[in-house]
RNA sequence: GGGUUCGUAGCUCAGUUGGUUAGAGCGCCACGUUGACAUCGUGGAGGUCAGAGGUUCAAAUCCUCUCGGACCCACCA
């Protein structure tokens, strides 16, 4: 009794319960593979944190390469017996899932987060989360990554929040993280600070504006953005300019349309003489480089763009303008005082958010940073920057592919401090907080929620008259200030403590009320994690953490840190960070390298003075057929979800593997996935042969293998030739390669050949199903699906994710061998060339044919195997073969192997369009031959080229020759 | 402006330190359906490796330049 597979390998009928069974084993989990002695407790790790996509995303093709990639080692590994650990998770990524609720409140309910306030706003962003969360997860699962689910993580989960505390009050402790009062590129949309390498730049047309301030002024200025010189300060001139050398020290007072400017003129060599007028407005606070020149000279900084877009209050005319209104206000004025000297056109770029594409403003503000150029006592003095950069250059963390480390090292280089907060809601609060009622200077304000408090406005009144420090607003106009909509009452600190003071409010109720806090006016702070601590008596700063500052910890809170690093060598999750820190692995897109890599890398030297992870692997984009970006709005994109429906899972991760390189964007194709969709039915289709040739009973077992035949002996030499290459490529990253190797035998080898010598020889089970067993563990880091269930359908009980790699004898060749087993070659040969014969002289395979063949010391040989050859596809049923013979005409040629073949054709075929057909042949090769023969004439090259080289060309010629000798003979026999 | 990367058959791409007649899949053409597989088989046509120069006995491969595409970083005040 056999048994029997259906006809068609269905990845729909066993991909979802194959995972399932997969995962209730626990042998995604390496304490279970321990237990159950899959692996020992001491061997090598290798440990991977899964990149955790982006709650608010669908699984997309690039999630698929990174999971198939990693999937790929990750199994390798386990069947190697190392200690194996994939974590996953999900980030909360801050802005950009914030972003998505937002947009989705102002569709539906035509609401801001104001509108909601925070606590309700984050309420709303739990429910979202609930849902897109489950959503990614269950998409993760169809990609039949062997994820340890025991250990899945979430950035903004319990533990991690845990993990960010500490992270930011040991980095504060050790004045890694500061306060800082700087320029940052603030989205006015997003109503937030953002990273420098989360701006995008896009070129656009300007009008490049050169003016003078006011007619007395001795100098004229250039720029694209006239309104923000509302906040001049000074103007910058090269110090070598023999135009403005006697200004530079002076100070002007100037009456810039409107408003009272003061100048100072100073040096600074950065400043291109050529360009514009040579003379430079410099406005600190809406641009970084003037900034670092204000800095420089000590000019003051004066904020002329507030947090809305807006311009700032003190500005007569201007206040209240958006920028582009302020801008042709100013140009207006200029041009009605004959101020405007110039107005060209210019190619400019447009700095925008990365998420919203809103024009971003830099401009001065108070903010948290992340100082890399610290030197700290336990980096051995060195700062994280320095950190980093050595542990790339050490070798320690590598790239692949290796050019990336370039990369890393020039943006590491030029790293500027690392703007940490962030003015949206969600995300890891900052654990900063302010007594307001201990501010040693109380200009600050505090808004307080809508109806929170009941208080007698003119009670207040009458207090506020009391004292001019006090004041309080209510019904503030909407829009005046960002966050002021829903507010209708706000104190300043000074009015607050007197209200505490005069008993009106008590300190608790207040500050629970409270809405939003000009923290940034506050003077100081306390930075502490402890609940019990805040009490009633602290605000706490409004701001969030980046959320790259989360994620960037990913490698080592998935491992439990800031618990205790654990035992080494001992089971369970307590002890993952001494087991499994650092990683072995990361596989990411190349565009996040420095966006997120980097960050890992320093956040992990400073926790732990580790490097994060071991190797980077970075791939490709993957793009559409016609080599286009994937995205939403083009409709290009190609789901992953629908690719496993239809084709599964296996072939869809397959066409992301093969005949792509790292580092380098792939074009994908549906057809390309279909083809893989094929080959996992043509692996499937040999399994059903293997399973009808050897009976049910067999196929557990593991036969004692006998080579009886030929063939036999000549695919095990393939299959262990196949299994050494397919190792070392995979650990040299190449799966490309390997993949290809493994289907070219598979394929082009075993089921060609082998499987219809099996038909003939018979009695191959032992050999059938010892070789199907190899290639499905082989094929199985690629192929999770179809290689398991063939395997259970087999009846082992054991998985075949579990079950060992085979191991490589050292000494097999690393290149295959060009011939293995020459006798079989012989056989395969003239098998190939009578079809050959057949197929250029166009006889249908229908017809019968007589061969006689001429062999000196192969006849043995072609007689034991007389019945192969007839039976593989030749069409030819009769078959002579002797030493040698008489001359036979008319007939087609052929000299394989030492062999010569000959068809007879008469009455078959049109002999003379035959004959010019090789006449054409031998033209070809006499070409070959001539150049051949010019080569070996050379007698630098017979002398410098390598032995085996020149012998390979010798060999060639000999080869050619024969072959044109053979077209002769073809010509003469044809007669 | 600095840097990276790519340009190989009609299409999508392999081609590892220079060394067989530059490979594969799709598509195309011809023939076929044989005891797992039409999601299949056999055979074939198709390339001056973007262009020019150089190094070398030997270049798709190394160097220089040009053209064309993609990307990254910096940035014009």
């Amino acid at each position: 009794m056999s048994k029997e597979l259906e006809k068609n390998y269905d990845p729909q009928k066993y991909e979802d319960s194959i995972y399932k069974k997969w995962e209730e084993s626990g042998f995604f989990n390496p304490d279970v593979c321990i237990a159950k002695n899959i692996c020992e407790s001491d061997a090598d790790t290798f440990t991977v944190a899964l990149p955790p996509p982006n709650i608010t995303d669908k699984l997309h093709m690039g999630h698929v390469v990174m999971i198939a990639v990693t999937d790929i080692l990750v199994r390798y590994y386990r069947m190697r017996g190392r200690r194996t650990l994939w974590i996953p998770g999900t980030d909360h990524a801050a802005i950009a899932t914030q972003n998505v609720v937002e947009k989705k409140l102002l569709a539906e309910e035509n609401k801001t987060r104001h509108d909601l306030g925070r606590v309700e706003f984050l309420a709303r962003m739990q429910e979202f989360i609930s849902q897109t969360q489950a959503t990614i997860i269950h998409q993760l699962k169809k990609t039949g990554g062997s994820l340890d689910w025991t250990r899945e993580a979430f950035t903004l989960d319990e533990r991690r929040q845990t993990a960010v505390k500490k992270m930011f009050i040991d980095m504060y402790k050790d004045e890694v993280i500061y306060r800082g009062y700087r320029i940052v590129n603030w989205c006015p949309r997003c109503q937030s600070t953002l990273a420098d390498d989360e701006v995008e730049h896009y070129e656009q047309d300007a009008k490049f504006y050169t003016f003078r301030y006011a007619k007395d002024a001795p100098f004229a200025i250039s720029t694209t953005r006239p309104e923000t010189k509302l906040g001049d300060t000074g103007v910058a001139v090269n110090p070598e300019d023999k135009r403005y050398q006697s200004l530079i020290g002076k100070t002007y007072n100037i009456d810039f349309c409107g408003v009272k400017l003061n100048l100072k003129i100073v040096a600074d060599s950065g400043i291109d003489m050529k360009f514009g007028t040579g003379a430079v407005g410099v406005t600190p606070a809406h641009s970084l480089i003037d900034y670092e020149i204000a800095q420089k000279n000590d000019l003051p900084v004066k904020k002329v763009i507030n947090e809305d877009g807006k311009m700032a209050d003190d500005l007569n005319n201007f206040s209240g303008l958006s920028v582009i209104e302020a801008r042709e206000l100013v140009v207006e004025l200029l041009k009605n005082n004959g101020l405007l000297e110039k107005e060209e056109d210019i190619k400019n770029n447009l700095s925008v958010c990365y998420r919203c594409h809103t024009a971003i403003e830099p401009l001065t503000s108070r903010q948290w940073f992340i100082g890399v150029d610290k030197k700290l006592k336990r980096l051995g003095n060195q700062s994280l920057k320095e950190r980093a950069i050595a542990v790339a250059k050490e070798n320690q963390l590598k790239f692949m592919p290796e050019r990336f480390t370039k990369r890393y090292l020039d943006w590491m280089e030029n790293l500027h401090d690392w703007c940490v907060s962030r003015q949206i809601w969600f995300g890891h609060r900052i654990p900063v907080y302010y007594d307001i009622f201990d501010q040693e200077n109380l200009d600050g304000f505090l808004y307080l929620k809508k109806d929170s408090l009941n208080i007698d406005i003119e009670k207040c009144k009458s207090l506020a008259s009391t004292d001019k420090s006090m004041s309080f607003i209510t019904n503030i106009v909407p829009g005046k200030n960002s966050q002021n909509d829903i507010i209708v009452t706000a104190f300043n600190f000074s009015f607050a403590n007197a209200l505490v003071k005069n008993g009106v409010i008590k300190r608790g109720d207040l500050i629970k009320s409270i809405d939003y806090v000009e923290v940034g006016k506050c003077k100081k702070w306390e930075v502490f994690s402890d609940e019990k601590k805040i009490g009633d008596s602290y605000v706490q700063d409004p701001d969030t953490l980046d959320t790259w500052f989360s994620s960037g910890m990913w490698t080592f809170t998935t491992l439990g840190w800031p618990l205790k690093a654990g035992r080494a060598g001992e089971s369970g999750s307590k002890n993952d960070l001494a087991n499994y820190h650092p990683m072995q692995f990361m596989e990411t897109g190349y565009e996040i390298l420095t966006l997120w890599v980097s960050r890992m890398v320093m956040m992990s030297l400073f926790a732990l003075d580790e490097i994060p992870f071991e190797n980077v692997y970075l791939h490709g984009m993957v793009l559409d057929k016609h080599g286009k970006k994937m995205s939403k709005s083009k409709g290009n994109g190609i789901d992953p979800l629908d690719m496993i429906s239809k084709y599964g899972t296996d072939a869809t991760r397959l066409s992301l593997i093969v005949g792509s390189t790292p580092g380098n964007d792939m074009k994908l194709s549906e057809e390309k996935i279909a083809y893989f969709r094929n080959f996992t039915n043509k692996l499937w289709n040999i399994a059903r042969f293997v399973f009808s040739i050897a009976g049910e009973t067999r196929l557990g077992d593991s036969p004692e293998l006998q080579a009886k035949t030929l063939a036999d002996k000549w695919i095990l030499e393939l299959l262990s030739q196949v299994e050494s290459e397919v190792t070392k490529k995979i650990e040299s990253y190449d799966f490309s390669g390997a993949a290809e190797a493994l289907k070219k035998f598979t394929w082009d080898e075993f089921a060609d050949w082998y499987l219809e010598i099996a038909k003939i020889e018979g009695r191959k089970e032992d050999m059938l199903v010892f070789v199907l067993k190899k290639l499905l563990i082989l094929w199985h880091p690629f192929m999770p699906f179809v290689t398991e269930a063939i395997w259970q359908e087999m009846n082992n009980e054991r998985f075949l994710m579990v079950t060992q790699w085979p191991v490589q004898d050292s000494s097999l060749k690393t290149k295959p061998a060009k011939k293995i087993l020459p006798e079989m070659e012989i056989i395969k040969n003239i098998v190939s060339a009578l079809r050959n014969l057949r197929a250029n002289c166009k006889i249908s395979p229908a017809k019968k044919l007589r061969a006689v063949i001429y062999t000196e010391n192969s006849v043995q040989l072609l007689k034991n195997n007389l019945e192969l050859i007839k039976g593989l596809r030749t069409g030819v049923t009769e078959i002579e073969i002797a030493k040698k013979g008489e001359k036979i005409s008319k007939a087609a040629y052929a000299s394989v192997s030492a062999c010569e073949i000959y068809i007879p054709l008469e009455g078959v075929i049109d002999l003379k369009k035959e004959e010019e057909k090789i006449k054409k042949q031998a033209e070809d090769l006499n070409r070959l031959i001539k150049g051949l023969e010019k080569k070996l004439d050379n007698a630098d090259f017979v002398q410098r080229a390598p032995k085996d080289v020149v012998q390979d060309q010798v060999d060639k010629l000999e080869l050619y020759q024969t072959e044109a000798k053979q077209l002769k003979n073809q010509l003469k026999y044809l007669k």
